[in-house]
Parts: C-alpha cells; structure tokens; sequence
DNA sequence: TACCGTTCCGGAAACGTTACCGGAAGTCCA
DNA sequence: TGGACTTCCGGTAACGTTTCCGGAACGGTA
C-alpha cells in the first residue's frame, strides 16, 4: 500500500512485470477497463500501488494526440498583465471551468508573437484562451488559418468564435442612471481611448445621452494615459477645459473611476455631492472605495467562465456560437446617491 | 515559403519524404546540427516551410522526458487566489523568468490535493512552485518523499528549498519607525493571526518594541477575519478594547492597513494625524491609497523571480540553498507623515 | 466427441521525435 | 594504389502509452 519512492522511474512494463502480466492487461486494469478478469485488476492495481506507478502523461499525450491543458494567452500592451484586476477575475472563471473538466490551464503573457502561434501548433496545448484587445489582426489571423481552436474574450475577429461585454449597453446604463439622478452636465474619462472596448463605452454613454437631447462635448471627454492614475489626469483635463464643473463623470472603468474622484476632491469638488461618479467593470475593489464606487457591472467571471465552456464544448465536436455577447448591470453605491451606505455595497 | 494549410498534421516524415533525405537527416537539418551539408539543410528547411512544419512538443517530451514547462501551484485556502493581488506580483516575477528560460507556465490553484502530486509525477510538469503557506505538511512530505523537483516560495519546509520574506524584519522595521515618528501607544491589526507569516510579522513588531522598552499588550492585537475589509474589523476591536486609542497602528499586510484607516475615520481618527498607520507588503495599490500608504516593502516581484530562478538552477543540476531570505525596505508615505506628498509615492 | 461462443490475455504496431551506429562516398597522404 | 580519415547520410531502437488482433482456455450444446 506505502507507496516506496523508486529512484528510476516506473512505467506500466514494471507494473505489469511486478503483476505478471502483459503489459496491455495491466494498461486494461489500470483504466477499469471491463476486459480484464477481477483476479488479475487486483493484482495489477496492488503493482501499481506498491511500485509507485504513475502513468505518464507526456506519452498518453502523444498516443491520443492531446495534452489535456488550454493556453490562456493575455495580452496586455501596457501594464503588467498580473497588476491588472480585471483580467485576474477573468483567469478566476477560466480556471474553475477548466479545473472541473480537469483540463489544465498554461498562462502566457507572450510579448513574443510567435510564442501564441507555436504553443498551440507544437501541439502544447489543445485549445487557446485569447484575453484581451492588445492583439494584433496578424496573429488573430493566423490562428485561424491554422484551424487552432481558439476563443476569444473581450475580443472580437470575425471567423472566431468570442465572447464579449455589451459595451456599448455599458455606457448606455451609466448614462441613463446618470440623467435619472438628475444630472445634466456630463463628461468622460478614461486612461485611453483607443481601446475598442473603451470606445464603445464611450460610444453607448454618447448615444444615450443624445437620446435624451444632449450632446456630449468632446472637451467634456479625455484620456489620461495608460495607468492606475491615469483616471486622475483625464479628470483635470476636463475640469480645465471646461469652464464649469461637470456634475456627472462616466469612467472608462473602475481605475479611472477611482481615480477621477480624487482628482475631483483635490479641486475641492465632493462626491456624489457636487459630482456623480459612475465606473465600468466593477472590480473587486470597487466595494471598498470611499465612498463605495457605483458602477456598471461587467461579467467578468461570466467571461472567463463561457469563454472556457465554449473552448471545451469547440473541443468535443459541438458546433459554437461565433460571438457570445454578456449583457451588464448598474451596481448603485455612493458615488451616485448618498443615500446608499456602505452597507448594500457587496454584491 | 508561405505555409500552405494542411488539415492533416505534418510531422518530419512528411518533410523529410518532401526533401528527399532520410528522417534521420531532417531531424538534423531542423536541429541545427552540424553533421549535414549546406545544400540539404536548406532542401530540408524549405520542405518544412512549405509545408508548415512543427514540431511536436509532446513527441519531444516523450523523448527527452521533459516539457519545458513548470507548474506553479497557489494556496489561497480563504479568497480565491485571483483576487489576491499579492501573490499575482508573485506570479508576474515567476513568468519574467519562466519565459525569458522558454519555459511555459502551468497554473493550477488546486483545491484538490492529490492534482498537485499527480502534476509533477505524470510528468505533465519537470519542476514545481509551491506559493503561499496555506499547503498541508502532508503534501510536502509527499513531495519531498517522491524527489519532485521543488521550491516553496513564501513558506518553509525542511528538507525542501524556499525562498521567503524576512517577515520579523519587516515588524521590526515597522516597529522602528513608528518609534522614530515619537509614537507611544501602539496596536497591531490583522486579517487572520493563524497565518505564519503574519504571526512572524507580529513577532518582529513585538520584539523591536520590547527592546524600547515597550510592552505591546495583548488587547492592542486583534485580527478580523479573512476578507478585504478584515483590517476593519480587526481595528474596531482594538478601538473597542482600548479604554484610549492608539497613536501608531502597525498591520499585518497592506489591505488590512487600508482598511483600518478607514475604521478609524468612522471613529473620527485621522491618519497621520491622529494615529499613524504602516501596513506591510506595498501592493501596487498602496501608492494609490488617500493617503498614500507608508509601508515595508516585500519583494514580491523578487520572491517569484528567485524562487523560478532556483527551480530552474535546481533542474540544471545545481545545487541549491535550502532557503534563501528577501529583505524589507520601509517605504516612508502619507499614512505616517503629513509631510510626504503623493508625488513621492511611486518606486 | 466435435464444435462454437465467451472470457481473458499477450504480442506488436503506432503516436513523433532523437540518437546511436554503421556505411557510402570523397579526400588526403604515404 | 591502398589505406585511413573525414563528411554526410539512413535505418532503427527507444521514450511510455493504448489498441488492434489473434489466440488460449473453458464451458456448454448438439
């Protein structure tokens, strides 16, 4: 039963040899095979217990052509992936789908293009997680082209299967909570704009505000650089542009939400008293903020979690959606209403 | 040149059968090796090309009985681990150097126990990071008993290599410049006082106080569960017991500080002011926080680099210290003097 | 007794690669 | 001219599995 630690490694041979067996009767009964008289399982699963076997992976790999593990691939042109609250939520969901399917997860950050490229046609890994917008048209393109089971989260290509955040709903929310809290002067802010998934925030918010007859200045909308902080200087932007306060900010996300709240308090403007504050994403953090952060919930568990799924389901045969879009919900905290205590802030 | 797309996969018979020569030979020619002529190894190149040749990475490992990539196990028994943004620096230092190393990154939070002994011993990783303390004697026993190739970062065992952090000295240092500030009535707070790193923490704060001749009572020391706002919790006790609050809180890690500094505003204590707070680990947050936070600096970034760098020392052959220890910087914020701005914030 | 079906088992091929070994040319020197 | 050495190459074993196929033993039935 103790299992003793060998030195060499054992293989089925030594079991089967320990059993006195054939080396294809032990692999039978060690995979509960039905073909294999109840004696002799015994006898080769006591082998196995006493020698320490364990079957190797790397040859089941090459023998069935499949590795069992799913490369997640995160691209993040500017900061550090791992600094990056958002995606970590993400890589939470993937994980727990991938774990319960006992597949396993290799994370890659890949500054190198051909890493992406190689780690799934080196037959590495049997399907790929692409996180993320930083990545280029080229490698997306190649990818497909190579059939490399991919899906994409909070990412689109055509011809690939993704799964996405109804951005521009987003910015539609933000707003419309935004005017029913009475609001009327608005603006934007974001650490850059050139993110698609920005954008279409920017995009929705815009087009529920012109919806209800007001038009969104461009003054009244900035970036402020790629950073935690980065919130902070688009918020001075704006207040210096514009020659009256804004009473209402729509973030780009969370970190710049945050940040836009100090810039406003070190103009000596409070929230949401003087201005509401609204973020996107929600993450964790956001519950803790002071005052708690009102923001537009993006599923970000949901992302990694479906994003996982459909990758699994690609794997087994099953035909999947080309894009999957995830719909999200405002979280009303204090940077609104200060009406809502800290209290109702968790979900 | 361009890689035509094959649906069947190509393997180097098909290259070698393209070019003409043996698959002895093709092995060579792909392999850089010098035994083959100019002419061939070009003939064999372009076959490879042209056919879209990879090489299979598992057939590989069959062969060599390696796969270049390591597993990197996480033990978070409370929070999922994502959301701990401590041991995500960890993870950004172990992949700089994983990946510099070509080595791939198989992460697995494993909540069951035996995935962990499995990972290594089917051979689906050549060497194992075992991060955090919260992983059973059990297992480690079981990982040393079966000479897996190892390195425990931030934790002990005997018998296997780790790197870790001086927890005492960082207390210590904490300890050291709250006395510097002129402060006398301290607390200590934290999240949870089981854990052993924070258990040293407390010891080195405690010990650098009693060489002042200062005796920190055991009321003054509280932990307020395992969340983000457990600092919160922790600091209200104190404040409950103490008949008089105190004038310099020392806590465990960097969150439960934040969250402390909040307990005291709700008590109408400001910080600095008031009560000076330092809080330990310097998460990339804590430059953010309002205000920022003073804090002793743990080498997260340094933690995963050493300990990937041993594993990878330790694969090679080498030999290895058994246990190597990072030290603390205080980094001297807004939490402790009024007279640090933010801009002084950042690294 | 002869035949057939069932149950259990072992040999060997195959997955894709590298490495060992032997052999065919070609070159050089005596 | 003949040997020895170098250069280049191909066949094949091996890595540790699973799986196909054939066969032995056995029991039951005609």
């Amino acid at each position: 039963m103790a299992s003793r630690s060998r030195d060499a490694k054992v293989t089925i041979r030594d079991v089967a040899a320990n059993a006195g067996v054939g080396i294809a009767t032990a692999s039978r009964a060690l995979n509960d095979e039905p073909e294999v008289s109840e004696a002799t399982r015994q006898r080769v699963l006591e082998a196995a217990s006493t020698l320490g076997y364990r079957r190797s992976s790397v040859a089941l790999g090459l023998k069935r052509g499949t590795t069992d593990n799913m490369g997640v691939a995160i691209m993040s042109r500017h900061a550090p992936v791992v600094l990056n609250p958002f995606y970590m939520e993400v890589i939470g969901g993937i994980e727990e789908v991938l774990e319960a399917a006992d597949k396993h997860l290799v994370l890659s950050s890949l500054k190198r293009r051909e890493d992406l490229l190689n780690l799934a046609s080196e037959g590495r890994v049997d399907g790929l997680l692409v996180v993320g917008c930083d990545v280029s048209d080229e490698i997306l393109a190649a990818l497909r082209e190579r059939q490399v089971p991919v899906v994409l989260i909070d990412n689109a290509f055509p011809g690939l299967p993704s799964v996405v955040t109804d951005h521009e709903q987003a910015g539609r929310l933000a707003a419309r909570h935004l005017l029913a809290c009475g609001r009327s002067r608005f603006a934007f802010v974001s650490e850059n704009l050139d993110n698609p998934n920005f954008g279409a925030r920017l995009r929705g918010f815009r087009a529920e505000l012109a919806s209800a007859g007001i038009e969104l200045a461009e003054r009244a909308v900035a970036a402020g650089g790629d950073a935690w902080d980065g919130g902070y200087f688009a918020m001075e932007e704006v207040l210096r542009r514009l020659e009256e306060p804004p009473d209402a900010v729509c973030a780009a996300n969370d970190p710049a939400a945050m940040s836009a709240v100090k810039a406003l308090a070190a103009r000596g403007l409070t929230t949401p008293n003087d201005v509401a504050v609204v973020g996107v994403d929600d993450i964790h953090l956001a519950a803790y903020h002071e005052p708690p952060l009102t923001t537009v919930r993006v599923d970000k568990l949901g992302l990694g979690r479906t994003g996982a799924r459909l990758l699994l389901d690609r794997l087994a045969g099953r035909q999947v959606p080309e894009t999957t879009t995830l719909s999200t919900d405002l979280i009303l905290r204090g940077t609104t209403s200060s009406a809502v205590t800290a209290e109702a802030a968790s979900r």
